[in-house]
DNA sequence: TACAACAACGGGACTTATCG
DNA sequence: CGATAAGTCCCGTTGTTGTA
Protein backbone atom coordinates (compact mmCIF):
# COMPACT_ATOMS: atom_id res chain seq x y z
CA UNK A 1 0.00 0.00 0.00
CA UNK A 2 2.52 2.40 1.12
CA UNK A 3 4.74 2.64 -2.37
CA UNK A 4 7.62 5.52 -2.31
CA UNK A 5 5.19 6.67 -5.49
CA UNK A 6 2.58 7.42 -3.06
CA UNK A 7 5.01 8.79 -0.81
CA UNK A 8 6.43 11.29 -3.49
CA UNK A 9 2.58 12.12 -4.15
CA UNK A 10 2.13 12.72 -0.36
CA UNK A 11 4.92 14.71 0.16
CA UNK A 12 4.34 16.56 -2.90
CA UNK A 13 0.71 17.21 -1.99
CA UNK A 14 2.30 17.92 1.94
CA UNK A 15 4.21 20.92 0.66
CA UNK A 16 1.32 22.31 -1.50
CA UNK A 17 -0.98 22.47 2.05
CA UNK A 18 1.50 23.87 4.15
CA UNK A 19 4.10 26.31 3.69
CA UNK A 20 7.35 25.41 4.77
CA UNK A 21 8.07 21.71 5.99
CA UNK A 22 11.10 19.97 7.42
CA UNK A 23 12.50 16.73 6.34
CA UNK A 24 12.34 15.50 9.78
CA UNK A 25 8.57 16.47 10.17
CA UNK A 26 8.26 14.69 6.64
CA UNK A 27 9.82 11.82 7.91
CA UNK A 28 7.91 11.55 11.02
CA UNK A 29 4.56 11.64 8.78
CA UNK A 30 5.36 9.20 5.90
CA UNK A 31 7.29 6.88 8.88
CA UNK A 32 10.72 6.48 6.96
CA UNK A 33 13.97 7.83 7.78
CA UNK A 34 14.71 11.83 6.88
CA UNK A 35 17.87 10.12 4.25
CA UNK A 36 14.87 8.70 2.80
CA UNK A 37 13.16 12.18 2.61
CA UNK A 38 16.04 14.01 1.16
CA UNK A 39 15.87 11.18 -2.11
CA UNK A 40 12.41 11.51 -2.65
CA UNK A 41 12.70 15.67 -2.45
CA UNK A 42 15.77 15.07 -4.95
CA UNK A 43 13.18 12.77 -6.67
CA UNK A 44 10.12 15.30 -6.77
CA UNK A 45 12.28 18.10 -8.43
CA UNK A 46 13.58 15.65 -11.27
CA UNK A 47 10.28 15.44 -12.04
CA UNK A 48 9.92 19.08 -13.00
CA UNK A 49 8.22 20.10 -9.57
CA UNK A 50 10.52 22.70 -8.24
CA UNK A 51 11.16 22.09 -4.33
CA UNK A 52 13.16 24.91 -2.85
CA UNK A 53 14.88 24.55 0.45
CA UNK A 54 16.22 26.52 3.10
CA UNK A 55 18.67 25.75 5.56
CA UNK A 56 19.39 27.08 9.15
CA UNK A 57 16.67 27.45 12.19
CA UNK A 58 13.01 27.45 10.71
CA UNK A 59 14.82 26.17 7.41
CA UNK A 60 12.62 23.38 5.23
CA UNK A 61 11.27 23.05 1.93
CA UNK A 62 8.95 24.97 0.18
CA UNK A 63 7.13 24.57 -3.32
CA UNK A 64 9.12 27.12 -5.51
CA UNK A 65 6.49 30.35 -5.94
CA UNK A 66 5.11 30.41 -8.98
CA UNK A 67 4.60 26.79 -8.81
CA UNK A 68 0.66 25.91 -8.81
CA UNK A 69 0.21 29.85 -7.97
CA UNK A 70 -2.81 30.44 -10.39
CA UNK A 71 -5.18 28.04 -8.51
CA UNK A 72 -6.80 28.28 -5.30
CA UNK A 73 -7.91 24.68 -5.63
CA UNK A 74 -7.38 21.54 -7.34
CA UNK A 75 -9.97 18.96 -8.51
CA UNK A 76 -8.86 15.21 -8.61
CA UNK A 77 -7.71 15.75 -12.50
CA UNK A 78 -4.92 18.29 -11.60
CA UNK A 79 -3.81 15.56 -8.78
CA UNK A 80 -3.96 13.24 -11.62
CA UNK A 81 -1.38 15.51 -13.26
CA UNK A 82 1.32 15.58 -10.41
CA UNK A 83 0.85 11.78 -10.26
CA UNK A 84 1.65 11.47 -13.88
CA UNK A 85 4.47 13.54 -13.67
CA UNK A 86 5.90 11.71 -10.76
CA UNK A 87 4.98 8.27 -12.45
CA UNK A 88 6.87 9.51 -15.82
CA UNK A 89 9.79 10.35 -13.36
CA UNK A 90 9.90 6.58 -11.44
CA UNK A 91 9.25 4.93 -15.03
CA UNK A 92 12.51 6.98 -16.80
CA UNK A 93 14.56 5.94 -13.75
CA UNK A 94 17.46 4.27 -15.27
CA UNK A 95 15.49 2.17 -18.77
CA UNK A 96 12.37 1.63 -20.20
CA UNK A 97 10.79 -1.04 -18.74
CA UNK A 98 11.79 -1.18 -15.38
CA UNK A 99 10.70 -3.59 -12.05
CA UNK A 100 9.50 -0.51 -10.28
CA UNK A 101 7.18 -0.33 -13.25
CA UNK A 102 5.83 -3.55 -13.20
CA UNK A 103 5.54 -3.67 -9.19
CA UNK A 104 3.47 -0.58 -10.14
CA UNK A 105 0.98 -2.18 -12.11
CA UNK A 106 0.94 -5.53 -10.38
CA UNK A 107 -0.17 -3.54 -7.03
CA UNK A 108 -2.63 -1.14 -8.31
CA UNK A 109 -3.84 -3.23 -11.62
CA UNK A 110 -6.11 -0.29 -12.70
CA UNK A 111 -2.99 2.03 -13.54
CA UNK A 112 -2.93 1.95 -17.27
CA UNK A 113 -7.02 3.65 -17.11
CA UNK A 114 -7.26 7.02 -15.87
CA UNK A 115 -9.63 6.15 -13.00
CA UNK A 116 -6.76 4.00 -11.10
CA UNK A 117 -4.76 6.96 -11.57
CA UNK A 118 -7.23 8.84 -9.62
CA UNK A 119 -8.06 5.67 -7.10
CA UNK A 120 -4.27 5.61 -5.93
CA UNK A 121 -4.43 9.72 -5.11
CA UNK A 122 -7.17 8.97 -2.61
CA UNK A 123 -5.57 6.37 -0.79
CA UNK A 124 -2.87 9.04 0.11
CA UNK A 125 -2.84 11.67 2.05
CA UNK A 126 -6.30 11.64 3.37
CA UNK A 127 -6.83 11.95 7.00
CA UNK A 128 -8.08 8.26 8.06
CA UNK A 129 -11.20 9.31 9.20
CA UNK A 130 -12.08 10.93 5.77
CA UNK A 131 -10.19 8.41 3.26
CA UNK A 132 -13.31 6.00 3.72
CA UNK A 133 -15.88 9.01 2.80
CA UNK A 134 -13.54 10.67 -0.07
CA UNK A 135 -13.23 6.71 -1.35
CA UNK A 136 -17.39 6.45 -1.52
CA UNK A 137 -17.79 9.98 -3.22
CA UNK A 138 -14.87 8.77 -5.84
CA UNK A 139 -16.92 6.01 -6.97
CA UNK A 140 -20.18 8.13 -6.58
CA UNK A 141 -18.36 10.52 -9.00
CA UNK A 142 -17.32 8.34 -11.32
CA UNK A 143 -20.63 5.55 -11.64
CA UNK A 144 -23.05 9.04 -11.39
CA UNK A 145 -25.00 7.86 -8.24
CA UNK A 146 -26.93 9.82 -6.13
CA UNK A 147 -26.12 10.34 -2.68
CA UNK A 148 -27.36 10.94 0.69
CA UNK A 149 -25.78 12.41 4.12
CA UNK A 150 -26.19 14.14 6.97
CA UNK A 151 -24.46 17.06 6.58
CA UNK A 152 -22.91 19.80 9.45
CA UNK A 153 -22.70 23.46 8.37
CA UNK A 154 -19.91 25.82 9.58
CA UNK A 155 -22.99 27.24 11.85
CA UNK A 156 -23.58 23.72 13.60
CA UNK A 157 -26.84 22.83 11.76
CA UNK A 158 -27.63 19.42 10.74
CA UNK A 159 -29.17 18.88 7.43
CA UNK A 160 -30.29 15.56 5.40
CA UNK A 161 -29.21 16.10 2.01
CA UNK A 162 -29.59 14.55 -1.21
CA UNK A 163 -26.66 15.25 -3.42
CA UNK A 164 -25.90 14.27 -7.21
CA UNK A 165 -21.81 14.41 -6.83
CA UNK A 166 -20.13 16.66 -9.17
CA UNK A 167 -16.37 16.72 -8.23
CA UNK A 168 -13.83 16.00 -5.62
CA UNK A 169 -11.72 19.30 -5.04
CA UNK A 170 -8.78 19.97 -2.73
CA UNK A 171 -7.60 22.91 -1.01
CA UNK A 172 -4.54 23.47 1.63
CA UNK A 173 -5.32 20.25 2.81
CA UNK A 174 -8.88 19.87 2.57
CA UNK A 175 -11.31 17.82 0.53
CA UNK A 176 -14.44 19.37 -0.22
CA UNK A 177 -17.60 17.96 -2.40
CA UNK A 178 -18.70 19.86 -5.38
CA UNK A 179 -22.52 18.64 -5.89
CA UNK A 180 -25.87 19.60 -7.05
CA UNK A 181 -28.03 19.98 -3.88
CA UNK A 182 -31.66 18.52 -4.82
CA UNK A 183 -33.56 20.46 -2.00
CA UNK A 184 -31.53 23.89 -2.82
CA UNK A 185 -31.68 23.12 -6.95
CA UNK A 186 -28.40 24.85 -7.02
CA UNK A 187 -24.69 23.60 -7.38
CA UNK A 188 -22.84 23.78 -3.16
CA UNK A 189 -19.61 22.95 -2.10
CA UNK A 190 -19.25 20.53 1.07
CA UNK A 191 -16.65 19.73 3.48
CA UNK A 192 -15.63 16.47 3.74
CA UNK A 193 -14.88 16.23 7.07
CA UNK A 194 -18.43 17.77 7.89
CA UNK A 195 -20.05 15.28 6.44
CA UNK A 196 -21.63 12.32 8.63
CA UNK A 197 -23.20 9.53 7.66
CA UNK A 198 -22.81 8.55 3.94
CA UNK A 199 -24.66 6.49 2.13
CA UNK A 200 -24.29 5.93 -2.10
CA UNK A 201 -27.90 5.22 -3.37
CA UNK A 202 -28.53 2.91 -6.46
CA UNK A 203 -30.01 5.59 -8.31
CA UNK A 204 -28.32 7.12 -11.08
CA UNK A 205 -28.61 10.98 -12.20
CA UNK A 206 -27.95 12.77 -15.47
CA UNK A 207 -25.70 15.49 -15.87
CA UNK A 208 -27.15 18.42 -15.34
CA UNK A 209 -26.28 21.45 -18.20
CA UNK A 210 -27.04 24.09 -15.48
CA UNK A 211 -23.28 24.38 -15.45
CA UNK A 212 -23.13 27.83 -17.37
CA UNK A 213 -25.41 30.12 -15.06
CA UNK A 214 -23.07 31.32 -13.15
CA UNK A 215 -20.02 30.44 -12.18
CA UNK A 216 -19.81 29.97 -8.53
CA UNK A 217 -16.50 32.07 -7.43
CA UNK A 218 -18.72 35.07 -8.73
CA UNK A 219 -21.32 34.33 -6.23
CA UNK A 220 -19.07 33.29 -3.25
CA UNK A 221 -15.88 35.21 -3.18
CA UNK A 222 -14.62 38.53 -4.06
CA UNK A 223 -11.23 38.06 -6.67
CA UNK A 224 -8.86 40.28 -5.76
CA UNK A 225 -5.25 41.49 -7.36
CA UNK A 226 -3.30 42.83 -4.81
CA UNK A 227 -0.04 44.26 -4.82
CA UNK A 228 2.79 44.43 -1.76
CA UNK A 229 5.62 46.47 -0.91
CA UNK A 230 8.46 44.48 -0.27
CA UNK A 231 8.29 45.50 3.65
CA UNK A 232 5.97 43.54 4.41
CA UNK A 233 7.16 40.32 2.75
CA UNK A 234 7.10 38.43 5.64
CA UNK A 235 3.33 38.92 6.51
CA UNK A 236 2.27 38.58 3.02
CA UNK A 237 3.89 34.98 2.23
CA UNK A 238 2.67 33.83 5.93
CA UNK A 239 -0.59 35.28 4.86
CA UNK A 240 -1.10 34.46 1.46
CA UNK A 241 0.66 31.31 1.00
CA UNK A 242 1.33 29.61 -2.22
CA UNK A 243 -0.86 32.50 -3.50
CA UNK A 244 2.46 35.50 -3.69
CA UNK A 245 4.29 35.94 -6.84
CA UNK A 246 7.33 38.14 -7.40
CA UNK A 247 7.14 40.86 -9.41
CA UNK A 248 9.89 43.38 -9.71
CA UNK A 249 10.36 45.20 -6.58
CA UNK A 250 6.71 44.25 -5.13
CA UNK A 251 4.60 40.77 -4.43
CA UNK A 252 1.59 40.33 -6.53
CA UNK A 253 -1.38 38.29 -4.51
CA UNK A 254 -4.23 36.70 -6.31
CA UNK A 255 -6.44 35.44 -3.82
CA UNK A 256 -10.29 35.20 -3.61
CA UNK A 257 -11.72 36.90 0.08
CA UNK A 258 -15.20 35.02 0.96
CA UNK A 259 -16.30 37.73 2.83
CA UNK A 260 -15.69 41.28 1.98
CA UNK A 261 -15.38 42.68 5.30
CA UNK A 262 -12.60 40.28 5.96
CA UNK A 263 -10.92 41.28 2.85
CA UNK A 264 -11.18 44.90 4.35
CA UNK A 265 -9.84 44.56 7.04
CA UNK A 266 -6.76 42.60 5.99
CA UNK A 267 -6.46 45.33 3.62
CA UNK A 268 -6.62 48.20 5.65
CA UNK A 269 -4.36 46.08 7.98
CA UNK A 270 -1.76 46.83 5.80
CA UNK A 271 -2.09 50.25 5.54
CA UNK A 272 -0.22 52.01 2.37
CA UNK A 273 1.99 49.21 1.64
CA UNK A 274 -0.51 47.58 -0.59
CA UNK A 275 -2.13 48.77 -3.67
CA UNK A 276 -5.69 47.26 -5.04
CA UNK A 277 -4.49 46.11 -8.79
CA UNK A 278 -8.51 44.97 -9.22
CA UNK A 279 -11.16 45.00 -8.53
CA UNK A 280 -11.95 48.56 -8.80
CA UNK A 281 -15.23 48.08 -6.95
CA UNK A 282 -12.97 46.94 -3.85
CA UNK A 283 -10.83 49.99 -3.78
CA UNK A 284 -14.06 51.60 -3.27
CA UNK A 285 -15.06 49.94 -0.69
CA UNK A 286 -12.12 50.35 1.01
CA UNK A 287 -12.28 54.03 0.76
CA UNK A 288 -15.89 53.63 2.47
CA UNK A 289 -14.74 52.10 5.46
CA UNK A 290 -11.94 53.86 5.99
CA UNK A 291 -14.36 56.90 5.68
CA UNK A 292 -16.90 55.21 8.26
CA UNK A 293 -13.90 54.97 10.81
CA UNK A 294 -12.82 58.24 10.55
CA UNK A 295 -16.33 59.39 11.18
CA UNK A 296 -16.40 56.89 14.43
CA UNK A 297 -13.42 58.46 15.87
CA UNK A 298 -14.51 62.12 14.80
CA UNK A 299 -17.94 61.56 16.70
CA UNK A 300 -16.09 59.75 19.81
CA UNK A 301 -13.87 63.54 20.09
CA UNK A 302 -17.16 65.39 20.01
CA UNK A 303 -19.14 63.76 22.61
CA UNK A 304 -15.49 63.49 24.76
CA UNK A 305 -15.37 67.66 24.12
CA UNK A 306 -18.78 67.81 25.37
C1' DT B 1 15.66 -23.91 -5.50
C1' DA B 2 19.76 -21.48 -4.81
C1' DC B 3 22.23 -17.48 -5.92
C1' DA B 4 23.58 -13.07 -7.86
C1' DA B 5 22.00 -8.37 -8.96
C1' DC B 6 19.57 -4.48 -7.86
C1' DA B 7 16.65 -1.02 -5.72
C1' DA B 8 14.94 1.04 -1.57
C1' DC B 9 15.82 2.26 2.94
C1' DG B 10 18.30 3.37 7.18
C1' DG B 11 22.23 4.79 10.36
C1' DG B 12 26.01 7.36 11.56
C1' DA B 13 29.33 10.60 10.97
C1' DC B 14 30.21 14.14 8.92
C1' DT B 15 29.94 19.42 6.31
C1' DT B 16 27.57 23.65 5.23
C1' DA B 17 24.42 27.40 5.95
C1' DT B 18 21.57 30.43 8.76
C1' DC B 19 19.59 32.68 12.81
C1' DG B 20 19.53 34.67 17.44
C1' DC C 1 28.97 30.31 19.60
C1' DG C 2 25.21 27.03 19.81
C1' DA C 3 21.06 25.30 17.91
C1' DT C 4 18.86 23.84 13.86
C1' DA C 5 18.31 21.81 9.45
C1' DA C 6 19.75 20.86 4.67
C1' DG C 7 23.03 18.07 2.21
C1' DT C 8 26.80 14.42 1.47
C1' DC C 9 29.44 10.10 1.99
C1' DC C 10 29.76 5.36 3.00
C1' DC C 11 28.06 1.12 4.00
C1' DG C 12 24.95 -2.48 5.93
C1' DT C 13 20.22 -4.63 5.71
C1' DT C 14 16.23 -6.17 3.39
C1' DG C 15 13.15 -7.60 -0.10
C1' DT C 16 12.36 -8.43 -4.97
C1' DT C 17 13.65 -10.03 -9.51
C1' DG C 18 16.08 -12.50 -12.96
C1' DT C 19 18.66 -16.50 -13.95
C1' DA C 20 21.08 -20.79 -13.77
Amino acid sequence: MATRLDRLLGITLELMAKKRVTATALADKFEVSVRTVYRDVELINQAGIPVASFTGADGGFELMNGFFLTRQYFSVDDLSVIYSLLKAMEETMGGAVTPAMRKLASLHPGLADEGGQKAVLLGISVPEQERHIVEELFRAIRQSRVVQMAYTSASGSATERSLEPLNLLWEKGVWYLEAYCRRRGAKRYFRVSRIDRLQVLDETFAPRPITDELEPEDLQGIFAHLRFDLSVRIRVLEQFPGECTYQGNCIEVRTVFYKKEYALSVIVSYGTNVDIVSPDELQDDVITYIEAIRRHYAKKREGDAT
